[in-house]
RNA sequence: GCCCCCAUAGCUCAGUGGAUAGAGCAUUGGCCUCCGAAGCCAUGUGCGGAGGUUCGAUUCCUCCUGGGGGCGCCA
């Protein structure tokens, strides 16, 4: 709709006289009174072609009242505003645009294909998930969906950590319940204090018991056995929320294929390194960095920053066209020196975007939840999905902008009421899957088979609103995938929910807006726009990730 | 001290240059013989402060205040 407008505007300025400004401004007004869409252009171009900008509008006015096909009227109003005021048919036709064939809508193609590395999550395989990491692993998936369904060919990965200093901590650590568990007479030990600790640990080395025994002299490989296990159980839980990756990049590769003296051996060879008090550091100051960051230590091991290098250098080697990493805010001070080490390198930093997550603030009731990790009594992403779960907890994690502090209240999302807008959302699509089996009950065609009827029967102020409403999802989800904010589309949903079920109530007090009713072709025409919100609802909601049920059922009702 | 994020209604938050700033919750009052009441309608107050850019600023820039996070040869 906008494009066209937009693409008339510019004819008739050049019908004028006038050069058309790059982009033509359009808005939905917030008043009525000002139309079903305006335009700033007057204001804009009055310096450029010299005239006030209301004798402008005034001029574009005119010319483009002879657009009968789809304007009502075109108003000047304020300080040099176009008010558009569009007839209905042009509404219908936008509808019909909506649709590729008869049942999928169009792709949102703004992508052209361009290929992106999104890499999310990686958390180290030390312990069980909390909800900081449920976060990151939803907010990342649902961008990955988002970038998928707008034209983009997405690679979503995670970099395992099962190398280096945590690794042989894990490995401590299970050594030490080894020795407790084993001991005759369960004498107590006291846990050394930089040893990860918890039940999930006791667990798991009593599970795998028998095979740490022979490999105990060993807490690297006692490390290594516990990570692999550990793994298992948070690709586990990511299936629970519906998340598979697509690559696993193991940080060990890296060292067993000689990568990362290849990335220091190219830093050397650009003379962005030098040594200094025994270590070797890296010139990062040079590429915007607060300071130089240390790549070898004196005791002549890397700092978790130089295999990170390396893993960088490997995926602009494999060749992408943007590269996403989806990382919790505390990791912000290591936005600056990744890209300075992808510009050392000899690439394009700009292709390289951070999305720095805020903190999750677990709630019950209102009264926060505590959580040590020091004690290793925390409450478990696990657990959340076991309380909440699936839907709500994807929900919940994407009502908020990434950069946005987030609550996450366990009563709240577990309540199925109308205060949790993930059961709102899908009631509103159960509605509507309601209104096609009472149709077809009715003798009306299934949605699958309603064709492109004639829409001219759709004249109801609030249809016409549904519609706006509708077009609007294009350019929410350009918006949202231009930005890397796909909870865009939780809130864009949430007002096509409102819009919907504003609309639905109505048929109670007044028969117009019933959807089936005695006239054929009005009830067609309503059912293939009812048909056009549910299938928008359905995309969207697989963005989100959020199932779209066909009924809805009350626990308390089961 | 330096860097990043945040500050909008009583509360939780939308809104990245447009006209009279929006939702939800809470408050108060209405609505089920009806395509599903997990629903709908009505109901007051608000852009932290000071400058600047602009025809026009909640939005962009500078400073200040208040909150969160980060500033290691830890990961």
């Amino acid at each position: 709709m906008k494009t066209i407008l937009s693409n008339l505007i510019a004819k008739h300025l050049r019908g004028l006289g006038h050069e058309p400004p790059a982009e033509i401004v359009l808005d939905a007004p917030k008043v009525k009174e000002h139309g079903d869409l305006s335009s700033n252009v007057a204001l804009a171009l009055a310096k450029a072609a010299k005239l006030p900008p209301p004798k402008l509008a005034e001029q574009l006015a005119s010319a483009l009242s002879g657009e009968t096909s789809i304007f009502q009227k075109v108003e000047v109003k304020g300080p040099g505003f176009l008010n558009f005021f569009l007839k209905p048919t042009a509404y219908h036709e936008a509808l019909k645009s909506l649709w590729q064939g008869p049942n999928a809508l169009k792709p949102f193609d703004f992508g052209g294909g361009r290929r992106v590395l999104l890499e999310f999550l990686s958390a180290n395989p030390t312990g069980p998930m909390h909800v900081g990491h449920g976060r990151n692993a939803v907010v990342g998936d649902c961008l990955a969906r988002l970038l998928e369904v707008t034209g983009h060919r997405v690679m979503r990965e995670f970099y395992v950590n099962d190398h280096g200093v945590q690794i042989k901590t894990l490995g401590h650590s299970g050594c030490h319940y080894h020795t407790v568990m084993t001991q005759v007479g369960g004498v107590e030990v006291a846990l050394p204090e930089d040893v990860y600790r918890g039940k999930y640990l006791e667990d798991l080395v009593a599970e795998l018991k028998d095979r740490i025994a022979p490999i105990k002299h060993d807490p690297l490989a006692v490390g290594k056995l516990l990570g692999v296990e550990l793994l298992e159980t948070i690709k586990e839980e990511l299936l629970r929320l519906g998340i598979v990756f697509d690559h696993y990049y193991s940080e060990s590769s890296l060292y067993e294929e000689g990568k990362i003296d290849e990335a220091l051996a190219v830093l050397k060879a650009k003379g962005m390194t030098y040594e200094r008090e025994g270590a070797l550091w890296f010139k990062t100051s040079e590429f915007g960095d607060d300071k130089d960051r240390v790549l070898i230590k004196g005791d002549n091991t890397y700092t978790y920053f130089t295999p990170d290098i390396a893993y960088h250098k490997d995926k602009f080697d494999r060749g992408y066209d943007v590269y996403l990493n989806v990382m919790g805010a505390d990791h912000g001070g290591y936005v600056q020196r990744l890209k300075a080490a992808v510009a050392a390198l000899g690439h394009n930093p700009e292709k390289l975007h951070f999305l720095l997550m805020q903190l999750v603030n677990l709630k019950r009731g209102g009264e926060v939840v505590n959580m040590s990790k020091r004690t290793g009594e925390y409450v478990t992403l696990h657990e959340v999905i076991d309380e909440v779960g699936r839907d709500a907890a994807r929900f919940f994690f994407m009502m908020r902008s990434h950069n946005a502090a987030l609550d996450f209240d366990l009563e709240l999302a577990k309540q199925q009421s109308a205060e949790n807008p993930v059961y709102y959302i899908q009631y509103a699509h159960a509605r509507m899957c309601s209104i096609f089996r009472k149709a077809e009950e009715a003798g009306f065609p299934a949605p699958e088979a309603l064709g492109e009827p004639g829409l001219s029967p759709l004249q109801l102020e609030e249809e016409i609103g549904l519609v706006k409403t509708l077009l609007n999802y294009p350019e929410t989800l350009a918006g949202a995938v231009q930005f890397y904010e796909p909870h865009r589309v939780a809130f864009y949903l949430l007002d096509l929910a409102k819009t919907f079920q504003n609309y639905y109530t109505r048929a109670k007090g007044d028969d117009r807006y019933r959807v089936i009713g005695p006239q054929r072709e009005t009830t067609v025409a309503k059912l293939y726009l009812v048909k056009t919100l549910r299938e928008v609802f359905r995309h969207g909601l697989n963005i989100l990730g959020v199932s779209a049920p066909e009924s809805m059922t009350r626990e308390s009702e089961e």
